[in-house]
DNA sequence: CCTTGATTTTAGACAAGTCTAAAAATATTT
DNA sequence: AAATATTTTTAGACTTGTCTAAAATCAAGG
């Protein structure tokens, strides 16, 4: 059918607040993910819906149709192999990727992902700890926790972090924290809620709101 | 600056017909390039001189400035590393790498291509012989001959082909003909001016315009 | 140098995607 | 249940890149 860059976004928009922030996908939802005006957005969605990607009625929230769920699906699949083969294969730092996959995501050959996963052999998780769904469209699963969520003692392997922001991303490198690394959780300071971790061999201080997007599995 | 993907497919389409066809870039020859009609080209041509990418003058064909060039010649640096990839590192067949190339010719990040440079061992040819640019935007040179242009009884070795189109290319494969092979020119048929050649341990032959479309190293 | 023919440019229209401002519908509060 | 606030939709306009059709310019030949 050919969808343009910019009904992939929307579609990638609805997934990201249906299926990863668990939210209702109203106008005004869409159009803060997007950056756009709810006008815009309406517009847009008539046009997903005519194409059978999105399920509409006025003054209600949109869903995706299985179709629009399958075409998100492969969007994300698309931006995390990207990611992987920008981080793992050209060495870029972690913290550079999100804005280049999200151009590359948007290329289209259907032999591509396939021959891409193969080379990149078959990764389950990309550079950020997020899932990379399969072929068919399922997601690898594993149990997690947030970080600030371990009590006193209780210790764990870092498995993923929930922003792409680029400067959180550099914050933690200049931490030396890392997906995979371990840690332990020592105490919640109660003045800023920040917390003190034993990583890498030294006791560090993580505020409340980075603590609150790593996440661990716990040992 | 920022230039659209078409902006950038003008100049691209500008570069290809002064430098590589050696043609004057009047408007009709853009527009049969880039199957667009004359009247476009002409609108995108403004653009393009109001942002100091072409020089241009009413009525007059129009030339890239040096920005200009810098910019196309970026983007078949580009397309040609990416091309390399895919064939070499993804393994995809040469004859369907161009449409794929054409997509990601036009990401942009200002690490990516001397990254993927290095990846790919710096190669001064992409997988249909052409040269890639280096960094500083000077393309390698080798001497070359048309195929067809041989006399009886001289030897090469293939070097590069002339053209992206993909049932010429798949033509090729058929042959179990490729970039480095060796071969030698038998003779011209009268009849239709195709030609024989010694290739691969077999007597073989070559439709005046595929010859025409073939590029060796003499031996 | 004037006419014919080709090429190029202009003028006006269209489609995609966006925006602002206003209207309509829904949700919340009292 | 009415009033108020919030959300969503509509209406109309703008931008980018395209097109057709017509006008302007250039190139050549007689």
């Amino acid at each position: 059918m050919g969808l343009s860059i910019t009904e992939q976004d929307y579609l990638k928009a609805i997934f990201s607040i249906t299926r990863i922030e668990n939210k209702t996908a109203n106008t005004n939802a869409i159009a803060a993910q997007l950056k756009t005006k709810a006008s815009s957005v309406t517009d847009m969605i008539k046009k997903l819906s005519a194409k059978k990607l999105v399920k509409y009625e006025k003054y209600k929230p949109v869903s995706l149709t299985s179709l629009g769920l399958k075409t998100a699906t492969s969007l994300i699949r698309s931006h995390r192999l990207w990611e992987t083969f920008l981080v793992d294969r050209l060495k870029y730092d972690w913290s550079k990727v999100h804005h280049i996959a999200e151009q590359l995501e948007h290329i289209e050959d259907d032999e591509l992902l396939d021959k891409l996963d193969d080379y990149l052999d078959n990764p389950k998780w990309d550079p950020h700890g997020d899932p990379i769904p399969s072929h068919d469209g399922t997601f690898p699963q594993r149990e997690e926790t947030i970080l600030g969520h371990l009590n006193p003692g209780e210790k764990g392997k870092i498995s993923s972090v929930l922003q792409d922001d680029k400067s959180f991303l550099e914050a933690l490198n200049e931490m030396n924290i890392c997906i995979n690394n371990t840690l332990e959780y020592i105490k919640k300071i109660d003045f800023d809620q920040s917390i003190q971790i034993y990583i890498n061999g030294e006791k560090i201080i993580l505020s409340e709101s980075m603590a609150s997007n790593i996440a661990i599995q716990k040992i």
